[in-house]
This record gives C-alpha cells, sequence and structure tokens, in this order.
DNA sequence: TATATTTGCATCGTAAACGATATAATTAAC
DNA sequence: GTTAATTATATCGTTTACGATGCAAATATA
C-alpha cells in the first residue's frame, strides 16, 4: 500500500497546480479573443493601476524573474500594447509604457472579471468566503516567497 | 481609477497561480536532487498508487492533455524511470510502467512530503484547516473541468 | 580615482502546457 | 462488410517558467 503522504488526493501542492491551470484555461477564450494570453493579461493588470514601469517592477509584483517577464514584454511590444525605452535616471532600465491600445484593452475586457467569477463559484467558494481564501493564499505566497529569497 | 475587478490583488486566479509556482519551487531543490522535475514526480505519484496505465488515464488523473504527458513520459523513459509499451488489448493504447529505478525512488523521496508540508504552514495553513482549503480547491476544480469539457 | 561588487536586463537551453493537426486502431453505422 | 465516426497517441508550433550565464551601468570600496 502507498504512503498516505504520497497519495494524489492529499496533495496541497497538485490541488494548486490544478486549479491554477482550469481558472487560467476559463480565461482562454475571453483573452485570446484579443490576441492575449494569461500572463500578457497580468502585465496588463499591473500596468493599468500603475504606467510606466521598469521590468524589474512588473516581475517582483507577478512573483516572476525577469527573464520570464523580458521576453512577455517584448512579445507584447511587438503586438503593439506596450513600448519599452531606456531609463533616463538609469540608464540600466527599460522602463515599460502602455500604449493607447494596450489601455483601451481594459474597456473592451471589462467583463473578464465578473465572467470569470461566475465561472469558479461554487458551495464553498463564493462573493463570502473568498476573503478566507485569500488569506490562506497570501500567507502561503507570503512565506513561500521569503523563503525561496534566502 | 482603476476598476475594482481589475486590481491585482482582488484576482483569485493570480493568488493561485502564484502559490502553484512558488509552491512548486519549493520542491524543487528536492527533486532536482534524483533528476526530477515536478510534472514528472505527478506521474510517478500516479503510477506508484497504480502501475501499468494507458496514457490516456494518467492524463486525466493529472487533468492534462495527452499532448502534455507523452513528451513527459518519452522523457521518463529516456531517463529510465518507466517503459512504454503497445497495449495487448487494445493496439492504440501505450502502456506505462515503472522500472525497478521509478519504484525505489519513492523510498528516496520518502522525506518529500513531509519537508514541503513544514515550508507551507502558516497561521491559516494547518493541518487542521488545509481540509477547508481542500475542499474549495476540489470544488472549484470539478466545476471548471466540468466546464471546460462541454 | 581605479577596482570590485552589485544591479537591471537580456540571452540561452530545457521542460512544461496547450491549441491544432496527423495517424493508426477501434467502434459504429449503413 | 464497407464506410464513417470515434478514440488513443503522437507531432508541431508558440508561449510560458526558470536555472545559468553574460553584459553594461551604477554603486561601493580601497
Amino acid at each position: 500500500m502507498i504512503k498516505e503522504e504520497f497519495k494524489l488526493d492529499n496533495q496541497l501542492c497538485f490541488r494548486l497546480y490544478t486549479a491554477s491551470r482550469l481558472l487560467t484555461q476559463a480565461y482562454h477564450p475571453l483573452l485570446s479573443a484579443h490576441g492575449l494570453t494569461y500572463p500578457q493579461y497580468l502585465v496588463l493588470l499591473v500596468l493599468w493601476e500603475k504606467d510606466a514601469q521598469p521590468v524589474n517592477d512588473i516581475a517582483r509584483r507577478l512573483f516572476l524573474e525577469t527573464n520570464t517577464v523580458t521576453p512577455l514584454l517584448q512579445r507584447m511590444e511587438n503586438s503593439g500594447l506596450l513600448t519599452r525605452s531606456k531609463g533616463t535616471k538609469d540608464a540600466r532600465q527599460m522602463i515599460v509604457t502602455l500604449t493607447a491600445k494596450g489601455r483601451n484593452l481594459q474597456k473592451k475586457l471589462a467583463d473578464v472579471p465578473a465572467t470569470v467569477g461566475n465561472t469558479v463559484i461554487c458551495e464553498h467558494v463564493t462573493p463570502e468566503t473568498a476573503p478566507v481564501l485569500f488569506t490562506m493564499l497570501d500567507e502561503m505566497i507570503d512565506k513561500l516567497s521569503r523563503q525561496l529569497n534566502d
């Protein structure tokens, strides 16, 4: 008999991995209609909150490495969503700025959050219980990101 | 001002995506010491529970497509963890079977679940509260996997 | 000020993910 | 019993992720 800890049904990581992938897939039809991928959508969320950020700030906000974000931004630049230009204060930085096309996508994607939100609602995950889930995930993210940066 | 629904801090999917990635990174040193990746570890979990399964069963168990699992299994075959052989009953199937090396890894990875388990424990995520989190994630996975298969 | 270290970004290689498509084997329909 | 539809894998192309490494600019140190 297999040890309890090795059963797939007892794995938190597998659940997170699966839920993340499936929920990302739920975004797919909504985003691909506008030529976007989910990580590209995340970059837009970051820049809609605060435009004209260096690569490093975007990467840190998303808990990603710059070697993941750089090519991602290059593709978004190629599709006309943003521009990348050398920083004036610090010449090492690349400042990422939304184009009009990138800004306007916010209006076109206005119903994405609600649409996806509706697809995840179930018995124990509702607008009322979401804060509990958010707290648990936030604490884990906080602890893990600390530990991985040592 | 950005709409509330677009704020990164209000996104469930981003939390799941981040928690999943960071927790997977926590597995990395433990698994790479044995030449494994996290998805490969998941395949081992599946096969340790039940050996000699067709590709399709493994893929369904992991909520993955066969075009993801096939190359994954090919790499694991190349590293000597398993063998793939045509099914006798149904010649279309590829039956995946662990080698001695693949089976023995279970002993060598014996402390992985506990080690990773300790790294995620935080105020609101403990062995006592885990079932709540499991239920929420399971319901979401169940609902999403249904919706995506229509 | 010259040198060493750090920082910000980029490039490269490998391994997932996944949509689209192809191919062979099985099953269904006629 | 052919032909059509389905099923089980596999292949291909594109986009992430991420470790390792490189390079130029900025900062710290001698």
